[in-house]
DNA sequence: CGTTGAATTGAGTGTTATCAATGCAGGTGG
DNA sequence: CCACCTGCATTGATAACACTCAATTCAACG
């Protein structure tokens, strides 16, 4: 987001962020709030969720590393979403006046800022057409490919099953009873501690399976990034 | 879009933006695409489309007067989308270099353009949470609130089978099976040329079934809505 | 060792997909 | 005008799938 500010720019903008650490679970922000603030995920795992009637929860996308969120209260917006953190996360907690001014001073900021928006509407276009789309096994598989599509080593943290399934518009049972399947057949292996070792090959097998979105627009593998992340943040994983 | 520009501004505007008109079912742009242009539609409906490996495709928006497509050519991305006018379809293209030099004279236009990103996002999660979210019935439903929201008679255009389908995740003959089953328990009545007279109340009572998200969150009824886009566009309806 | 919360599994049911047939327009050409 | 086609909506029968409810296992923790 600050990638195009000069040093002493970015000196001004550090002294106002906070650097936040979220535990498991913990809410970030709540739906309705009126936000002064947005947020970028530096570590971890967020979830943006909206509640449904029976107390249930839909999740309406994750986001992980260098994702905004809460982007809505820049244009006066209540935020649209409960972000919750899904394992321990940090969290950099940007002041919206921070924003403002730089996209008063700097003309170019406000470009970051729409790409940024843009970043957020292609993970909601992804929530629909691979997450919330064909049966069941091919959901979850897809879900994992998006997971564990930043390591080299195609690895990928083991989200609880009730997350998965409000996630992916089916019941806690049936990605249970997915998931297993999958362990079961290896299509996945269990590194306690370390998440889950994927089959890529057979993961996009599998998600291929009917209605299957043309071509799945993932991020190329960041080398390097299990390294970073593991020893950090090993109870992110599991 | 243009709501904040002088009189001056406007009319330079005016100049360089192209009215067109497309029949049902003529694509407006195509994915894969380097834009050179976004487009707001004027009067009728356009659906952004993402095919999938079979053959079919998947719905991942619905667009109405006043909503903004191909906005990510702004920051350089390919259409992310295939536009195509499900209707007969007035829409406004504008060149990028428009809205460009419009960003660098008007700051404030730049927030202009982020409301709208924000409005594609809303969209977006409108996608997920209503119309692939909960058991067939209940989609079916809260699409026909969603577009008769706008009509202060509850009238709405006659989607075809197939389009429900792919919107909603479900196929042509459940989405077939639904809307007769609603017809024949009169839930909505068929206006030939008019489009669809909607029950409301029982529209609501259905969309509440099952995994509802609390508050659908639709537009206030426009009055005067129907009077206007009847007479203008009767293919647009049935 | 008992408690707790999550994952897993099973049995039965309900919904949806699939495949196939039928009905119902609007058009075209004889 | 009618036979014919075509595309779409509708309907039926069946199988596959996912949901529900309930029981069981498992791991973590005090």
């Amino acid at each position: 987001l600050f990638g195009t500010l000069h040093a002493a720019e970015l000196e001004d903008v550090r002294t106002v962020i906070d650097d936040l650490v979220f535990q498991p679970n913990e809410a970030i922000y709540l739906e309705g709030e009126t936000g002064h603030a947005l947020f970028t995920v530096r570590r971890g795992l967020v979830k943006l969720v909206r509640d449904l009637s029976d107390g249930e929860e839909r999740i309406v996308r994750l986001q992980r590393t260098a994702d905004i969120s809460g982007i809505e209260a820049f244009v006066g917006a209540a935020y649209k979403h409960t972000a919750v953190a899904m394992c321990v996360t940090e969290v950099c907690r940007i002041p919206l006046r921070v924003i403002e001014s730089l996209v008063n001073k700097r003309p170019d900021f406000a470009r970051q800022m729409m790409l940024r928006w843009q970043d957020n509407l292609d993970d909601a276009d992804r929530g629909l057409v691979e997450f919330s789309t064909g049966p069941a096994e091919a959901r979850v598989a897809r879900l994992l490919l998006h997971l564990s599509c930043r390591s080299a080593a195609a690895t990928c943290p083991d989200m609880c099953r009730k997350d998965m399934g409000a996630l992916l518009g089916v019941t806690t049972e049936t990605a249970s009873r997915v998931m297993a399947k999958f362990k079961r057949g290896s299509v996945f292996v269990d590194i306690p501690g370390c998440g889950l070792c994927c089959d890529r090959k057979a993961l996009e097998d599998i998600a291929a399976r009917h209605w299957c979105p043309t071509g799945l627009r993932h991020d190329p593998a960041v080398l390097g990034c299990d390294a970073v992340l593991t020893p950090v943040f090993p109870h992110c994983f599991g």
